[in-house]
DNA sequence: AACAATCCTTGACTTAGATCAAGAAATTTG
DNA sequence: CAAATTTCTTGATCTAAGTCAAGGATTGTT
């Protein structure tokens, strides 16, 4: 019994971006120094300031980083599901996790504890110049999300998140929000009203159709242009 | 003369964080693969989404990154000083530079040319562990920025900006902006008129005193409040 | 089915900060 | 040094979006 569990999660880290064309040896290796986590919906990973002692890959669910003002408002920086790995930045910057975590859905994660993972990338350069692309892609987003959140309004913000949806799933013309209005306002860094009088304002001029989470794209030139446009782009 | 300059440039490489630790032969055979360029105040190293072909680190000067909206509103992401790099992300991430760059005011760069500088990481552990340091440590501030531009108000930004300054440079209690109205108000999301109104205010209230790009701090409890609080602290 | 508990929407009001404008101060250039 | 250019400040106005409030729609629970 133990090792057909121990099969899958050898299995599940061999497909994880970051570990992508390691050596079965190694992946067997990060099979054991890894631990097997649950969570359940709304449960807390860890706070910000808390002390780094590993990293997460997400094998399912949903988990949100997060940042809390004094008053309690939240700015999600990011959702990151199945395959992705997150809370690596203390891991090699050393310290504290910059943010919060936690999860937005039932959840499943392995941790990888820091000191063990330090040794296996010094000796393998594959991993190193694997996360040095993940890091990369993830600084090219979060320049993106500061270039929105200085240089957007609102409606350009909410635009350019359902293209990124849209393209997340190519194909399909009705997209699902995944998340509910608090948690998207909290992404966009607004509030939920605020994101309801804009997707009712896109429906009104027939951008889009709305119906509870489910969104069809009418006139994706006219969500482009929103998107592209600066502030008093509408 | 030529093996002076040279001598120099090994020199400079060395010193750098990204390359500390690197065994003489490495930081010579960097040497050979950059090269040495100047840039007069205003001159643009490169513009968003340019093809990637290298890195930067910075020998002297100021550099920043920037983006621009549609009607040419700018947000600086950062300004980079002497010893630090820039440039890299689509180094490993592959594609485009996601920002523009360019000199505020005349500085000296060292260019390393993408290919030779991946096969140097790819054989060599130690530079792919500093930069996987520098690049966490860069998305922590990202972090912070994004966590300031959307948590807090234009206030607790500046004046989180100048306990950033005054951390830098400990011991003085004047602190010199090095940076125009302009250039900051672009590297805190706002205007120039908003910056001075703010500053007149903070003088008003006896919490810092201003004469130019002089700022002397008489309330530093005053100011930490100002940056700790979120939206409405003021 | 009926209840509670979220979640979503819409309206009236307020406000931080952007825009427009114009003069003062500082810096650069001939 | 004077002229020209850039930078900084201050005032009047405007607007995007946040706050407060309350009713309607969904979802989950016993």
């Amino acid at each position: 019994m133990e090792d057909r569990i121990h099969m899958k999660i050898s299995d599940r880290i061999s497909k994880a971006p970051l570990f992508n064309g390691l050596p079965a040896e190694q992946i067997e290796k990060l099979a054991q120094i890894c631990l097997d986590q649950k969570f359940e919906k709304g449960r807390e990973l860890f706070s910000e300031g808390n002390e780094a002692k590993g990293f997460y890959l997400v094998l399912g669910g949903k988990i949100k980083i997060y940042k809390l003002s004094l008053e309690g408002k939240e700015q999600i920086l990011h959702i990151f599901g199945s395959g992705e790995i997150f809370g690596e930045v203390p891991v090699f910057a050393g310290g504290n996790y910059p943010a919060s975590a936690a999860a937005i859905e039932q959840s499943r994660a392995l941790f990888f504890p820091r000191i063990s993972f330090i040794e296996l990338v010094s000796s393998e350069p594959a991993i190193a110049l694997n996360l040095l692309g993940i890091l990369s892609k993830r600084l090219r987003r979060f320049t993106l999300l500061i270039e929105d959140l200085s240089l957007k309004e609102v409606p350009g913000r909410l635009a350019a998140y359902l293209i990124y949806l849209g393209q997340k799933s190519p194909g399909l013309q009705t997209l699902e929000l995944e998340i509910n209005r608090t948690q998207l306002a909290s992404l966009l860094g607004t509030i939920p009203e605020t994101v309801s009088r804009i997707l009712a304002k896109m429906a009104r001029q027939a951008v889009i159709s709305v119906e509870g989470r489910k969104i069809r794209v009418l006139d994706r030139k006219a969500l482009e242009s929103l998107a592209a446009g600066g502030k008093g782009a509408i």
